[in-house]
DNA sequence: CCTATAATTGTCCCTACGACATTTTTTGTC
DNA sequence: GACAAAAAATGTCGTAGGGACAATTATAGG
């Protein structure tokens, strides 16, 4: 009868095959009146040279959790880390990596393009791509089309029922343009007046004191509120 | 410069570390008019002999994918694969298993307890635990009571947007016991009413031509229609 | 046949969203 | 400086679907 201090002193991680192990993000934006993902050119084998999602292996002395190492590679291309970050959920398999039986964990993140452009502008190898125009990017590396699909799925839906796509945003935003990222995220028009009555219902944001120029009459200018949470409402919006 | 092929076959996944990766499973019932999960006593190390989540290793070899895996150690202990499972998210992070930097890729399920009963009548090291009483078991293995924590509130979410509780009754079964399931789950009381209005929209079910005496007047029995998908409606249920 | 009890159905209310009209504010033009 | 244009912001009313709870049935057991 062995001792858990002797079991674990014995243990070897490598005594038995283990599957591979990543992390790939899916990064939305909305650009040019579009909702974009993030896809990066793939520098080595193997899928080299095709498109892929920003990810890759866990640095198991630095990453805490999976949650670090989404960022941590997402901050390597944009330099800045997304306002909103969530885990989707995980792909497994024998057949989607010919390294072998891998699994990825996969993230979904939003940000304003605006403040994720430093670098990405001059890189050939980082684009900015429209879900409409994926197909020119076929075949994207792994599994990833399956994996933006999925995770545009959970984005529209959370759209119905939250605020969520303010995190496409910048600091401060005013009405309208909240109310055309969510029109072009759900791919449909929205009622302003059911999406302001929310947005005010949320109690998440509150006026900067500012106002934009828009074109006509300006628009006050809001941001999120200090440490809230995404409020999730009882209804989803819309037909 | 290498090609693909040269490159795969010069490929040594054990080249670097990596975590250790598992498939634990929150399998949830309703018996004796509480919500239940499924705990087995760990009999080896570590956290030998603390009560945990079914779960283990991927196969390489014959898993497909690890919901495989998952349904492979379901049913070890069940005999039967239930009739909902669903991914959860997964848990990582360095300090979750004594072994090492680990992740597990966590699923919920839902089965009548009248089905999985066989053997765990009798087993010891095998028990349907009340989210109640679960004060009693602690400490769970690793971050099991996370998981559990996590799968309990997606469930109840589920609850209140779909039928999704019915995975918890026999194939037959009465809207009574259909509403007492649904209350127990969500832990408070629902208006029959709307249940049944929804239950009726959802369009999943169809009478057997059978009912069921409960005590007074008989019951009809209702089951689900051949290879209907679970329907999620556009509000929640209930205050 | 009568009664108790749970199953099932009926009604009306209330809330939050949809549709769309109206008013307000600002810029720019003549 | 008055007016037109356009978007911002607000108002109003209809409606779908859930909440509350009352009313009606169907059975088992005397």
């Amino acid at each position: 009868m062995t001792s858990e201090k002797e079991f674990l002193n014995a243990y070897r991680n490598s005594d038995f095959p283990v599957p591979l192990l990543t992390v790939d993000s899916v990064l939305f934006s909305v650009k040019d009146a579009s909702l974009k993902i993030l896809l990066l050119k793939r520098a080595r084998h193997p899928h080299k040279s095709r498109w892929s999602l920003p990810g890759g292996f866990i640095d198991i002395e630095n990453d805490k959790t999976t949650r670090d190492t989404a960022i941590r590679k997402l901050t390597e291309k944009t330099q800045v880390t997304p306002p909103y970050l969530e885990q989707l959920r995980t792909f497994s398999g024998k057949a989607r990596d010919p390294r072998g039986w891998s699994a990825t964990i996969a993230y979904f993140a939003l940000i304003a393009h605006q403040e994720a452009n430093a670098i990405l502008q001059h890189a050939d190898d980082a684009q900015w791509v429209s879900l409409n125009e994926l197909e020119n990017y076929q075949p994207l590396a792994f599994d990833h089309q399956e994996i933006i699909q999925s995770a545009t799925e959970r984005l529209r839906q959370k759209a119905l029922y939250s605020m969520l796509p303010v995190f496409c945003l910048p600091k401060a935003f005013t009405l309208g343009q909240f109310h055309q990222v969510m029109q072009i995220i759900l791919d449909k028009s929205i009622q302003k007046k059911s999406l302001y009555r929310r947005f005010e219902a949320s109690d998440m944001f509150e006026e900067t004191g500012n106002s934009l120029a828009t074109g006509a009459r300006t628009a006050k200018l809001y941001r999120l509120k200090k440490g809230v949470e995404l409020v999730s409402f009882e209804r989803n919006l819309g037909q």
